[in-house]
DNA sequence: ATTATATAATGACTACGGTCATTGAACCTA
DNA sequence: TAGGTTCAATGACCGTAGTCATTATATAAT
């Protein structure tokens, strides 16, 4: 049984926990993650670096809370931008504006460096992302939503199930977007990420 | 032009150059790298902080060395593989061997762990890395002996470029690795792996 | 032989992420 | 109101990667 009632004390700690997050927040958006260091954070919160560690497991923890914060806003732009097709779109049609989609919010919006972290965040492994890898993460909907229903058309064959042709196809997405981080800027993402979901999609066999 | 006489200096410094690497190597055999520090590699080879970044340009440096020395050796290995297939193999049943192999060497004897920091090191970007994400690699000389055999036995279609094909599918076991190092351990890379390729060979359309 | 030059080697130093025993103030109990 | 308990807050401290002005010495020039 929790308690409902916020003390006073909860409430500042609150505030404290906030006042982090803010003052790092607003030295994010003039630094890169790399350069903003923790002692930065605290001095501009106006609080001590031990407090920093009450409220937060790791500067990796600050940092993953801000992305996945992130992603999800992100996933909300993907979601609406597949409602927005016509209602023609075949499947295959659908998923590869999803990707085309998906490059260019990573390649314009994002950026490079920030999904160097990302991914050096998920490497490292002291924090969760369950936002950007879990299985229930709102990307692995839209594309089992559209795979699934490419296989009741028809247009899509059975030999895998579903889930895992979801997974499948969200793990190639992470592979694409980790390739275009240690390529960059020699990589054209959303080139390669459409040749290569056409080859997934078309699959390299002679006709059968 | 360059001098070919090594003078006794150059010789005197390619000697501490060598005893770092040792004593590193030593060290790493026992630690893994994360926990084995400069401090400790200067002490085992008896010489100054500073002469180690005098021979190395950081550790993540040392460290690719090594495993680009690895990486190296590990394509000899799979080549070998390659080689002891029995005549009458396809290119499709070749290429699954391959990645069956891969998945074992990977999971068998390189670890997670060390995997990790190569896709960290790569992510860095301070350091080459080359060897393991260069065209040239002998892996993708590999696959595209393999696809363009297939190719020309008419196993495979001609859709996309050999080239092409050649470099997503390393893409591929690229990002399979990935996602087996963050997922680990729950995330069986072989049998994952060999599903991924069968979707990529196969493709996921109803027979046209 | 003497001097000058190039560069390998040095180690004190910095910056940074993270720790922990101690402090202090809000809260509870009597 | 007094004493005890909890936990947010503190900042000195640690380990580590990396830097750099200085020193030492092998080689080259005179």
């Amino acid at each position: 049984m929790k308690k409902k009632i916020i003390s006073r004390r909860q409430e500042q700690a609150a505030e404290t926990k906030r006042k982090l997050y803010e003052s790092a927040g607003g030295l994010f958006e003039q630094y890169d993650f790399d350069s903003v260091s923790v002692d930065s954070i605290v001095e501009a919160a106006g609080v001590s670096k031990g407090t920093f560690y009450v409220h937060f497991e790791s500067k990796d923890a600050l940092i993953a809370s801000f992305l996945s914060d992130y992603v999800s806003s992100v996933d909300a732009d993907y979601k609406a931008h597949l409602d927005s097709l016509p209602a023609g779109t075949t499947a295959s049609e659908m998923l590869l504006s999803l990707i085309e989609k998906i490059s260019d919010v990573l390649t314009g919006t994002i950026g490079c460096s920030k999904m160097k972290i990302v991914y050096k965040v998920q490497l490292t492994g002291s924090v969760s992302m369950e936002a950007v890898k879990g299985y229930n993460r709102e990307l692995y909907k839209m594309f089992a939503h559209v795979l699934g229903w490419g296989m009741k058309q028809g247009e899509f064959n059975t030999e895998f199930s579903l889930d895992t042709l979801t997974k499948h196809f969200v793990m190639a997405i992470r592979g694409l977007s980790y390739e275009w981080c240690i390529r960059y800027p020699d990589f054209d993402l959303k080139e390669q990420a459409l040749t290569h979901f056409r080859i997934l999609l078309d699959g390299i066999r002679e006709a059968r």
